[in-house]
DNA sequence: TTACATTTAAATGTCTGACAATTTAAACGC
DNA sequence: GCGTTTAAATTGTCAGACATTTAAATGTAA
């Protein structure tokens, strides 16, 4: 069931590799309990702090949990939306900040994934995401917004906008793609003036997501993508030239 | 820089957290060494195991890599597309697997993620990535194919379409979805009919890219969801009714 | 002087054994 | 029968030791 050749990598993360291949594979499912560190050290012929590095590893993807005292032990974890968004976020962000992605590629890719929702956003939208969509915009109309609170009110926007296509799998692949380029966007100095335009930008997204008009929605997306996109590029012109 | 209160979840976790906040908050730069283990152990007044703990955490999720022998110890990795698509990957793979997804959900997120892809893959399509569409294709009408390498080239006909779009990070977001489907699609039996029909979709798609013509790719795209759709609830109401 | 072999030191990988903390189930007493 | 106590099982943490690996420092010979 669980094998363990004497290849040169570490322990642990053979250990690791073989018990999430036994998640994954089904053979352990969810909310089973794994034997506990002796036996598994027991199982793998290691000692138990090797076997716990391997069941952290295990739980740093959110695999396993651990429970303490009697009847306690590691048990398979049920990835739920919340952990997996987790992830997501982290991985993107990550990935972004360390690969000198330009301003522009995260951008496209944003963009072209939010285009990817309207279709379905339109005959699903709620009045709860409407509504939600609707509290944003007029947040972000308020003058005394800091910048970040600005930032953070505009992913909240495309967030509820996301949200409206109803499919949670959508949901969680935007949400890292989203909130991935809130860095991005934090170095951008919004203008009153630019303010205004967004916010209208916005106000057309969220009328045509009410009148179920997919195609204005489409155009407007399209619209302040190009919009962002000279507002992004404003500032790294201001930022490179030394 | 990284301190430690007493609170009381796991000390692993809490000295994990810690140097991951450092790493994603830039203290900590790509390439930099981390003080060796028995000087964090040192620093968070901990035992050697525990830091070690704590730090496979990080290796779980790809942020540091160790390195043994002398001027050895754990560096910030730079997490590159391949590790990242992994993780991608696995997770969106679990989180279908252990989420009762059901398969209609799935391939709407799928298709429409495809279609956000295929105005820029219409634009920016290479000599290189067609060939490739060409050669699954090819291999798609071949007779004696199993279901699983059908499923294989299907996937390997979609990934092409979505590098097609020549964003990195849309095909990092879109490696998961589609990836994650194989699972489900691996439960399909395609007859010679649908194979052929499905490659007939294929060749539409490969054709709209070279003649640059977006619209038809979408249709082409849209039309082959409708019809995976139906293969996918053929599939689940034989399996269902028991 | 240069090239190669050897030594050495620093670091991670692993093991052993122990104790602390926690939690549940069973035993006990009333 | 019910509340309390005890016991057992399990994870969390620690200390110290040894093995292994790696690269720099050192020594040696051509």
């Amino acid at each position: 069931m669980k094998i363990d050749p004497d290849n040169k990598a570490d322990l642990s993360a053979q250990i690791a590799e073989a018990i999430r291949d036994a998640i994954v594979s089904g053979q352990l499912i969810v909310d089973e309990r794994l034997p506990s560190e002796a036996e598994l050290a027991d199982h793998f012929a290691v000692s138990r702090p090797t076997v716990r590095e391997a069941l952290k590893r295990l739980a740093a993807q959110s695999l396993i949990r651990t429970q303490r005292g009697a009847f306690g032990g590691a048990f398979v974890n049920r990835l739920s939306y919340p952990e997996a968004y987790g992830q997501q976020i982290t991985t993107a962000t990550l990935l972004l900040s360390m690969n000198a992605i330009s301003f522009d590629v995260a951008c496209e890719a944003r963009y072209a994934l939010e285009r990817a929702c309207t279709p379905l956003a339109t005959l699903r939208r709620t009045p709860d995401t409407l509504a939600t969509m609707r509290a944003e915009i007029h947040r972000q109309g308020h003058p005394g917004l800091t910048d970040e609170s600005f930032c953070a009110s505009d992913v909240a926007f495309h967030r509820a906008l996301v949200d409206s296509a109803g499919n949670p799998v959508l949901s969680y692949q935007l949400a890292g793609a989203v909130e991935a380029m809130q860095p991005l966007m934090n170095m951008i100095t919004f203008t009153a003036r630019s303010r205004e335009a967004i916010v209208g930008f916005h106000t057309r997204i969220a009328d045509a997501l009410s009148s179920s008009d997919a195609e204005a929605a489409q155009t407007a997306l399209t619209e302040l993508e190009a919009y962002t996109l000279t507002l992004g590029r404003d500032v790294m012109a201001a930022r490179a030239p030394k």
